[in-house]
DNA sequence: CTGAAAGCGCTTACAG
DNA sequence: CTGAAAGCGCTTACAG
């Protein structure tokens, strides 16, 4: 078998560079060298395909690498040529569907520009950001895409100082100039408060995200304003704040319903708190949306199959994964690039009560 | 600004350095050195903590590190010390709850081992996953693991024979020797089957994995045990092969359905055909589970809020991910390590009728 | 068309 | 306790 015989020599070659050691070989462009009776350069030329190399000697060499199983290394390389072809990405929540999606999109993204994807799942913690944000910054990704999960990053700050390649994406942080590119709920967000006024409620609550999260402010002040155009009142008990994460939804939207008025509606800011308010009126026995219309911020694949079917707004994933590494590219190439905004759909549903029956209190 | 100062310094020695390059300034060892006025192997030591270095000596090291905001470069280090402190996880679907759950688990118990992980995302397709186990490889991760999304990989094999320390996940590859992590469905299958049984079902039918996946395989082959037990007879059109993706459940529930005798209940392989299974009897109008029960092994936090409750098999996906990335660390250090199969546990909802309204067909 | 040599930013025996 | 120097595995001017 030649590749026996391959390894063997490669073992050997090992052994005698390492005589007490329980060898487990690794090949190096230099044993190919040997192998191949040419110079590393020469290697290096014909690995990476550089021009200007005899096509005997070409394939000397890749008969060398063959024979050898050799496996280039990467780490040596990027030290070499400065840079990694590597992109970062810390995202929120990886259990988050959105997020989820988000880093399919940018992994594909990133792909398709010949970049593989490092991913680091802040888990909504302060700490763990920091940390993902400073090891992936020391392995020297060559650009970095995150979903910042708290009001005040050091480490990112600090990063882009030192003119790191950064971009935001989904949230945003205060005071850090950084591209940002996101959904714009706004408009959406009427559109959800109309739906919600036709059908007759009123009394209309919303779980909204943790106070320093940017996109929980936009989706609180959209809703707000959108209240506040109809003449609708706000009661402050009516905001709640969640964590984006499941319990905080359950929590939440227990208690609005030990309010001495509940709301006849309710919006979670984002779909893992509208899954956590739904079990908490599921085990309650409540009816929806006759007892309680609930609608959610963001779309998933599950939620035309929930009892009763969701009405959520979806944002075009997709697209803000691709256009953010889009973004970090020109970063990257250091070139301007401007923040984006894109539009979000209301996908009307039952969860919030029929066209139909349009209800009055 | 102390910082400001710093930095100002950094770009000022960069400049003398490359004085025609629009310096982007990266502090490297030797300017931390330089301003503290000692060798780099001094900064090494007090940088990695290496004892026998005077305290007046480190805290000098500790001010410039400070003042110049010195990143330690990861891969100039992983280059020398030959290991990155990094191991890589290739999924089969990212957009599979089941795998973002796993990928979770193996991310904390990497990051407890003081690991971080590179995810790669095969999305089911064996040419992505070539590709990532050789990216993985070459960026030198210490320990691979991977859920074989195909019947054969070449690239695969060919790192084992180099003693590439690789654990499979979930699923395994014939003729691959190497540690398996992953449930054992059968008794659980059994369960689900005797549950059907019970409720009054004799036609039931598998919306299956691929024929050469693995765990399809073993899923398959239980269900068909547990019939024959019973002596409940499995026509060969009763056995569909999906691909573990959302739209082959759509698929495979449609071509059930147009069957001269379609069954009374159908078990899903996986949580996305049991999704796209669902979704063809919700919009074909069909009741559940009075026209059709369905059950699917994964369970999701969003089974129980289905319409209706989905009865389903829930692996242990924690403990999978935790003990893989043990397995992992065992290879790693060059010791044996053994193969484990982890039970699963049946959920009885109400996608397969009540207990209650036993039925007969 | 090919090779010798320098260097990327670290760590680590080896001396002192 | 500290430093000079070698070397990890590559790539890339520079010569020839």
């Amino acid at each position: 078998m030649r590749r026996g015989v391959a390894i063997d020599y490669v073992i050997w070659h090992t052994l005698q560079r390492y005589p007490n050691v329980e060898a487990v070989p690794v090949v190096t462009m230099a044993d190919v060298a040997a192998l191949a009776d040419v110079s590393t350069a020469t290697v290096s030329r014909v690995l990476t395909g550089r021009p200007g190399v005899g096509e005997a000697t070409r394939q000397k060499v890749a008969d060398a690498v063959e024979r050898l199983g050799y496996r280039p290394n990467a780490v040596a390389r990027s030290l070499r040529v400065d840079t990694t072809h590597t992109l970062g990405l810390v995202i929120g929540d990886i259990c988050n569907p959105f997020f989820t999606e988000l880093a399919r999109a940018v992994e594909d993204a990133a792909n398709a520009e010949g970049y593989s994807l490092i991913l680091g799942n802040a888990d909504e913690d302060a700490d763990r950001q920091e940390r993902y944000v400073d090891v992936l910054l020391n392995r020297r990704v060559d650009g970095l895409l995150v979903v910042p999960a708290v009001a005040h990053s050091d480490a990112i700050a600090m990063a882009v100082r030192q003119h790191a390649p950064i971009v935001f994406v989904d949230r945003e942080l205060p005071g850090i100039n950084v591209p940002v590119v996101r959904s714009n709920g706004r408009k959406a967000i009427r559109d959800l408060v109309e739906h919600l006024l036709t059908l007759g409620h009123r009394r209309i609550a919303i779980i909204s995200g943790p106070e320093q999260a940017s996109t929980g402010v936009e989706r609180l002040t959209a809703f707000r304003e959108a209240l506040g155009v109809a003449g609708v009142p706000l009661p402050v008990d009516y905001i709640r704040h969640g964590d984006f994460q499941e319990v905080s939804g359950q929590v939440q939207m227990a208690a609005l319903l030990a309010l001495d008025e509940p709301p006849s509606a309710v919006i979670a800011a984002d779909n893992l708190m509208a899954l956590g308010a739904l079990r908490t009126l599921r085990r309650g026995g409540l009816r929806i949306p006759q007892d309680m219309a609930l609608a959610s911020f963001d779309d998933s694949p599950w939620f035309e199959l929930l009892d009763p079917p969701m009405t959520a707004i979806a944002q075009p994933t997709k697209e803000i994964g691709s256009i953010a590494v889009q973004t970090l590219l020109e970063l990257m190439h250091r070139r301007a690039a401007p923040s984006r905004l894109l539009d979000c759909r209301l996908m009307v549903r039952s969860s919030c009560g029929e066209a139909a029956n349009v209800r009055k209190n």
